[in-house]
DNA sequence: CGATTCCCCTGATAGC
DNA sequence: TGCTATCAGGGGAATC
């Protein structure tokens, strides 16, 4: 699923290919995806040249060169936003299609997004500010570990909760969440504030570890998740603890165990994760 | 403040 | 084999 590293490497490739593009149609056969709706999106961007793509959290956000109009674009578990050609074939589940022009070049930006979870909304600039502010430090940017250990110490509940809550850290899944714990050998029911200063800092670490991880493999696409040429990333074959409940703990070769903390699937090691 | 439940949706998988 | 019930999951809303 679309964590930090996936949206952030769709991001640099959009970002790199599709700048200068300008729009000249948009297409959609699933309203509820568009916010506030599909006529309203598309008469909004219809012409408007893109002047980047900027990630916050899990949020892709389009901008363009004029006006104060901005696309926020969630992909929620199964989306895809995918570079192609007019002529490209079908990609499955494709519910949302930019029509992209620069000079005679053409292009296609497709929303493919097979649970219909995801969204494009249009946001003017106070709408895109309210919504950004709302979601906490990027843990790779202006994360700082003062402010990792003081959210911490102000919470009394389970640490995995806290890692995959978007207005305390934005970006982190469960994915990243699982491997950040595993690697700082932290029980994910751990009440935040009760972890030492020494495994916080740990914590810390590890979870720019399993992000930067994440990234050089160009995210995880063990559910459905493809780049933005539609290329799987390769972390998966990368996972430390995540869905790893059938196999044995890599350090201690214990057998890995699986639990739900926040109706989220959780793994762990019962040996080295302890509470 | 926090915990819990429901909801959205559909492919995969388990159970019969 | 083939059908049906269950599950997964990000995030927002509603309720206690």
């Amino acid at each position: 699923m679309p964590e930090l590293p996936e949206v952030e490497t769709i991001r640099f490739d959009l970002d790199r290919y599709l700048s200068g593009y300008t729009i000249t149609d948009l297409w959609n056969d699933t309203p509820k995806m568009m916010r506030p709706s599909y006529e309203e999106v598309r008469d909004l961007i219809i012409g408007l040249q893109i002047k980047g793509f900027r990630r916050r959290g899990k949020n892709l956000i389009v901008e363009f060169t004029k006006g104060k109009i901005s696309l926020l674009i969630h992909l929620k578990m199964t989306g895809r936003m995918l570079i192609r050609e007019k002529k490209d074939p079908e990609d499955r589940w494709t519910h949302v299609v930019f029509s992209l022009k620069k000079g005679e070049e053409e292009k296609e930006l497709r929303f493919a997004n097979q649970r219909k979870f995801g969204y494009v909304r249009a946001v003017n600039t106070q709408e895109l500010e309210e919504i950004i502010s709302k979601l906490g430090p990027e843990p790779l940017d202006d994360l700082t570990y003062e402010v990792f250990e003081k959210t911490l110490l102000s919470k009394k509940i389970a640490i995995k909760k806290i890692l995959l809550d978007q207005s305390l850290f934005a970006g982190i899944g469960n994915i990243y969440a699982n491997d950040a714990l595993f690697l700082a050998k932290i029980h994910p029911e751990t009440i935040a504030k009760d972890i030492s200063k020494k495994k916080m800092r740990v914590l810390f670490k590890s979870v720019e570890e399993v992000l930067k991880k994440g990234l050089a493999y160009r995210g995880a696409s063990d559910d459905s998740y493809l780049d933005a040429f539609g290329i799987k990333g390769k972390y998966q074959e990368h996972f430390l603890i995540y869905r790893k409940d059938k196999t044995f703990c890599p350090r201690c070769n214990t057998k890995i165990k699986r639990i739900k903390v926040g109706g989220r699937g959780t793994f762990y090691c019962p040996s080295c994760q302890k509470k």
